[in-house]
DNA sequence: TAATTTTGTTAGAATACTCTAACTCCATAC
DNA sequence: GTATGGAGTTAGAGTATTCTAACAAAATTA
């Protein structure tokens, strides 16, 4: 089975590629924070295993095999972000940080028995796809409110980033998900937005906010 | 701060030295199965940072720093073991794999929470006691059973060992925690003995079992 | 296209943890 | 009291992961 250290480049790729469409050596670098020598050894190794295809100079793709080691991985990611909120009553903004840890425990029933617990839910806290048991995971086919125009209603389904100063962010100002918003205007110069949502009449929120935020159109 | 390996370490001395009064590079070997050279290295490596007292060919003791850093580390284990019977409905014979793996969590918030939403439990599902945030930890006082005589009624209080297929044993038999025995009789051979609780009235149990059975003496 | 910057690669080394082989110390048995 | 066996130690090496320095390829900019 692959190591800690394994499974956090095979999940790190995994995120890049379904975020970007591809990876190369350099974001793993900076996503992972260790040096480009590093990376480029381990992408050695993890070829060998038949985990990732690479030529070099070329950029990273994931195999078959890879894939499914690195959504195990993001399944119980997920499942413990899940668990945490809903059976342990952390916040949001705290969960990543444990999950990130808990997610390399080796013990199929502990995941199995917190997914039964939650009665399987499909999604984690931050509206990301949980995927199944063996590996599949549903393709996000929201929005993002950056793409949105005056006028448009839209409910927040996901977050395309979960790092506590940005959920921090969202609590601030009762961004929740499920929250039904209306576009009131948007600034062309930055890409900033005015949205109004519950009782918040008029919140400005910045073109790297719109961004990450990801929404079902309900109508325009 | 420890390493997962270090904290495996200092956790085995713990033990050792609680079990046996003192503790040899070679029963931690064995106990951690690697080779008496790991061993040896890894307790000079500890001895440089004063979590072990240790002179050449001198049997071993942890420090006070050392004693406090395996207390904290025996502390997320138990409260783990306890949070995954009494929140997540493991079985007592499954939950010391997967603690074995929690333990080395680093995140004060996540077991701060296990604590409360527990209750502060002062036991884990062994019966062994739960060390407090200060690493302080109450003393086991119990009886072996196997020093019981015959006539004696005892109730079954903690588990020196929390192995599965010992737990497994237990559960065959209906043992729990908190069962109330009388001695039958006593087989000066093997020193086997025959007891009898709830609705058995008779179950024969061998020297090993009767060891590592903890018992409060009621009457005799 | 030539120059420059970014990205990728190789070489060589450090740290943490592990091992086997070979040797030494020490307690105990005779 | 010496021989012997178990316990402890040292030396030397291997694997996994990381780094810096130096160089090469590719992409971008001028």
């Amino acid at each position: 089975m692959a190591s800690v250290t394994e499974e956090n480049y095979l999940k790190a790729l995994f995120i890049l590629v379904s975020e970007r469409g591809m990876a190369t050596i350099s974001d793993l670098s900076s996503l992972l924070k260790v040096s480009l020598p590093t990376a480029n050894s381990m992408i050695k190794n993890l070829k060998k295993q038949d985990l990732v295809n690479y030529e070099k100079y070329k950029p990273l793709s994931l195999t078959e095999k890879g894939k499914r080691e690195a959504a195990l991985v993001l399944r119980k990611h997920r499942l413990t972000e899940m668990f945490l909120v809903t059976q342990m009553g952390f916040g949001w903004e705290v969960v990543h940080e444990i999950a990130e840890q808990i997610e390399h425990i080796d013990s199929s029933i502990f995941f199995e028995r917190m997914d039964e617990l939650m009665g399987h839910p499909t999604i984690d806290p931050h509206g990301s796809p949980i995927p199944d048991k063996d590996g599949r995971i549903a393709e996000e086919v929201y929005e993002q409110l950056s793409s949105c125009k005056v006028g448009d209603k839209v409910r927040l389904i996901a977050l395309a980033h979960s790092a506590a100063d940005f959920l921090k962010y969202l609590n601030n100002r009762d961004l929740q998900l499920g929250v039904e918003m209306k576009v009131i205007s948007v600034e062309p110069f930055d890409g900033s937005m005015v949205v109004s949502y519950s009782n918040h009449s008029s919140e400005t929120l910045t073109h790297p906010v719109c961004e990450r935020l990801r929404v079902e159109l309900l109508e325009h």
